[in-house]
DNA sequence: CCAATATTTTTGGCATACCAAATACCAGAA
DNA sequence: TTCTGGTATTTGGTATGCCAAAAATATTGG
């Protein structure tokens, strides 16, 4: 076998132990692979194409210059998270949810962040409550959500992040997350639509009164109820964002 | 379409071309790992030896009698699910929670569980809701749970699962199942304990009258504080189980 | 010209080989 | 014996090549 390489081998220095940072643990291509196909999907806009978006490995392979192999392992974990699935000697499509299905993570959506509600109410700082307020200082009677639609949809879901955060509790942050990313497709028609916008305002208000108030029930239930007004809405209203 | 493959009866040699049996879509080794892992990792009790489990890809490759490929495609599909955590260079490690965790995952449990019960007052068959009683019908009191903790036990998660299925979420019904998993294996030490088995069943059976009732508030907060209940058990006696 | 069929191409599944980092192990010096 | 340096081994990461099924395309018979 021959002779492997000299690491350092400093000659007769005792510089001894300073500043000996931890190397970078520099992520696989695996974990690369997964991030850029997972913000690529997440941008796309899956909806606006009637036919269904299909990937090819070797195309992406090529496309970020790494071999099949990392790509795949990538694809298995995207399909673990929802985003595709892969169809034998077919293709990997980029999963489409139907209007039911978004509703159905709304509603569990809605019942997570009532849960961290009222873990709130029970654990979070008085400060850390009234900072919610700062996500809509930008808004007010002269300068209307609904009149900034795009704007005020960022600080939506920066407060509900923000919200979950608070509990504590990285159970309900991570399950929150991973349906916002399902769901936040259908942000831009959805959660953002002026006349759903108005009302939203004042019921985040409310939810932070109540948890400013420390009273479990009414902001478990505040938060529980706006949340599932969303559902109600797009159960409602977004027959057509479907094919 | 017309036979796409030849059934090839060449005059002369006669045998072969019988028992060609179209084999099914059969999964692929990459499933088959996946479901062969993840059942030996839920059946293996990691909490009981001190040290960690690790797992080799080597040697699961040729235990399972396939090549590293599919395993390292399982592999990352169970680390999306948390169950491992492959360190490069270093190995791949079964994961074991911390009683905090555990404690976390119980109450998002809780909150899934009080609004799979708040839909189901409103979405639900009679029949199919008091046909929950029957998970318990073996119990009374010539027959108590405490007295058969392990019978028990299996009744109560199979209660639990029909429960959270009557709310016809798959969502919900998913993400509950995926904690189930996670906290299974306390089940044996903390769900079975005799001392909460004998508050369980009341509780169940409170849960189904408000059910059969109808009344979405009150079935949603039983459902909450029984598991919330187990949640702080845990939490409070839970405690020699963690190193 | 059309439809049935044969052929080529595409695509995911899988096996194998090699690499580099981290570790285990061992021989030799003090 | 103990410490040290270095080599061999282990282990996950990645690249490649081939296979079979399915789709796409070409071909052929009527």
């Amino acid at each position: 076998m021959p002779a492997p390489k000299q690491t350092k081998a400093p000659p007769v220095m005792a510089d001894a132990d300073i500043a000996i940072v931890r190397i970078a643990p520099e992520t696989s291509f695996k974990n690369k692979a997964y991030e850029a196909l997972k913000e690529a999907i997440l941008k796309m806009d899956i909806y606006a194409t009637p036919e269904q978006v299909m990937l090819d490995e070797r195309a992406l392979s090529e496309r970020l210059g790494v071999s099949r192999t990392p790509i795949r392992e990538a694809i298995a974990m995207l399909e673990q998270d929802g985003f595709v699935k892969t169809v034998p000697r077919r293709g990997i499509v980029v999963v489409r949810r139907t209007k039911t299905e978004i509703v159905d993570m709304i509603r569990a959506w809605a019942a997570l962040e009532s849960m961290a509600a009222r873990l709130i109410t029970t654990t979070a700082r008085k400060k850390d409550i009234t900072a919610l307020r700062d996500f809509f200082k930008d808004f007010g009677k002269d300068r209307l959500p609904q009149d900034h639609v795009e704007e005020y949809s960022k600080a939506n879901i920066a407060f509900h992040q923000a919200l979950i955060s608070l509990s504590e509790s990285p159970v309900l942050v991570d399950m929150t997350n991973d349906i916002l990313l399902h769901v936040r497709g259908y942000r831009q028609l959805t959660i953002g639509r002026k006349d759903r916008t108005a009302t939203s305002l004042p019921e985040h208000l409310a939810i932070i009164e109540a948890l400013e108030a420390r009273d479990t029930e009414l902001a478990e239930k505040r938060a529980r109820d706006h949340t599932l007004g969303l559902a109600a809405y797009v159960e409602a209203h977004g027959q057509e964002l479907f094919s």
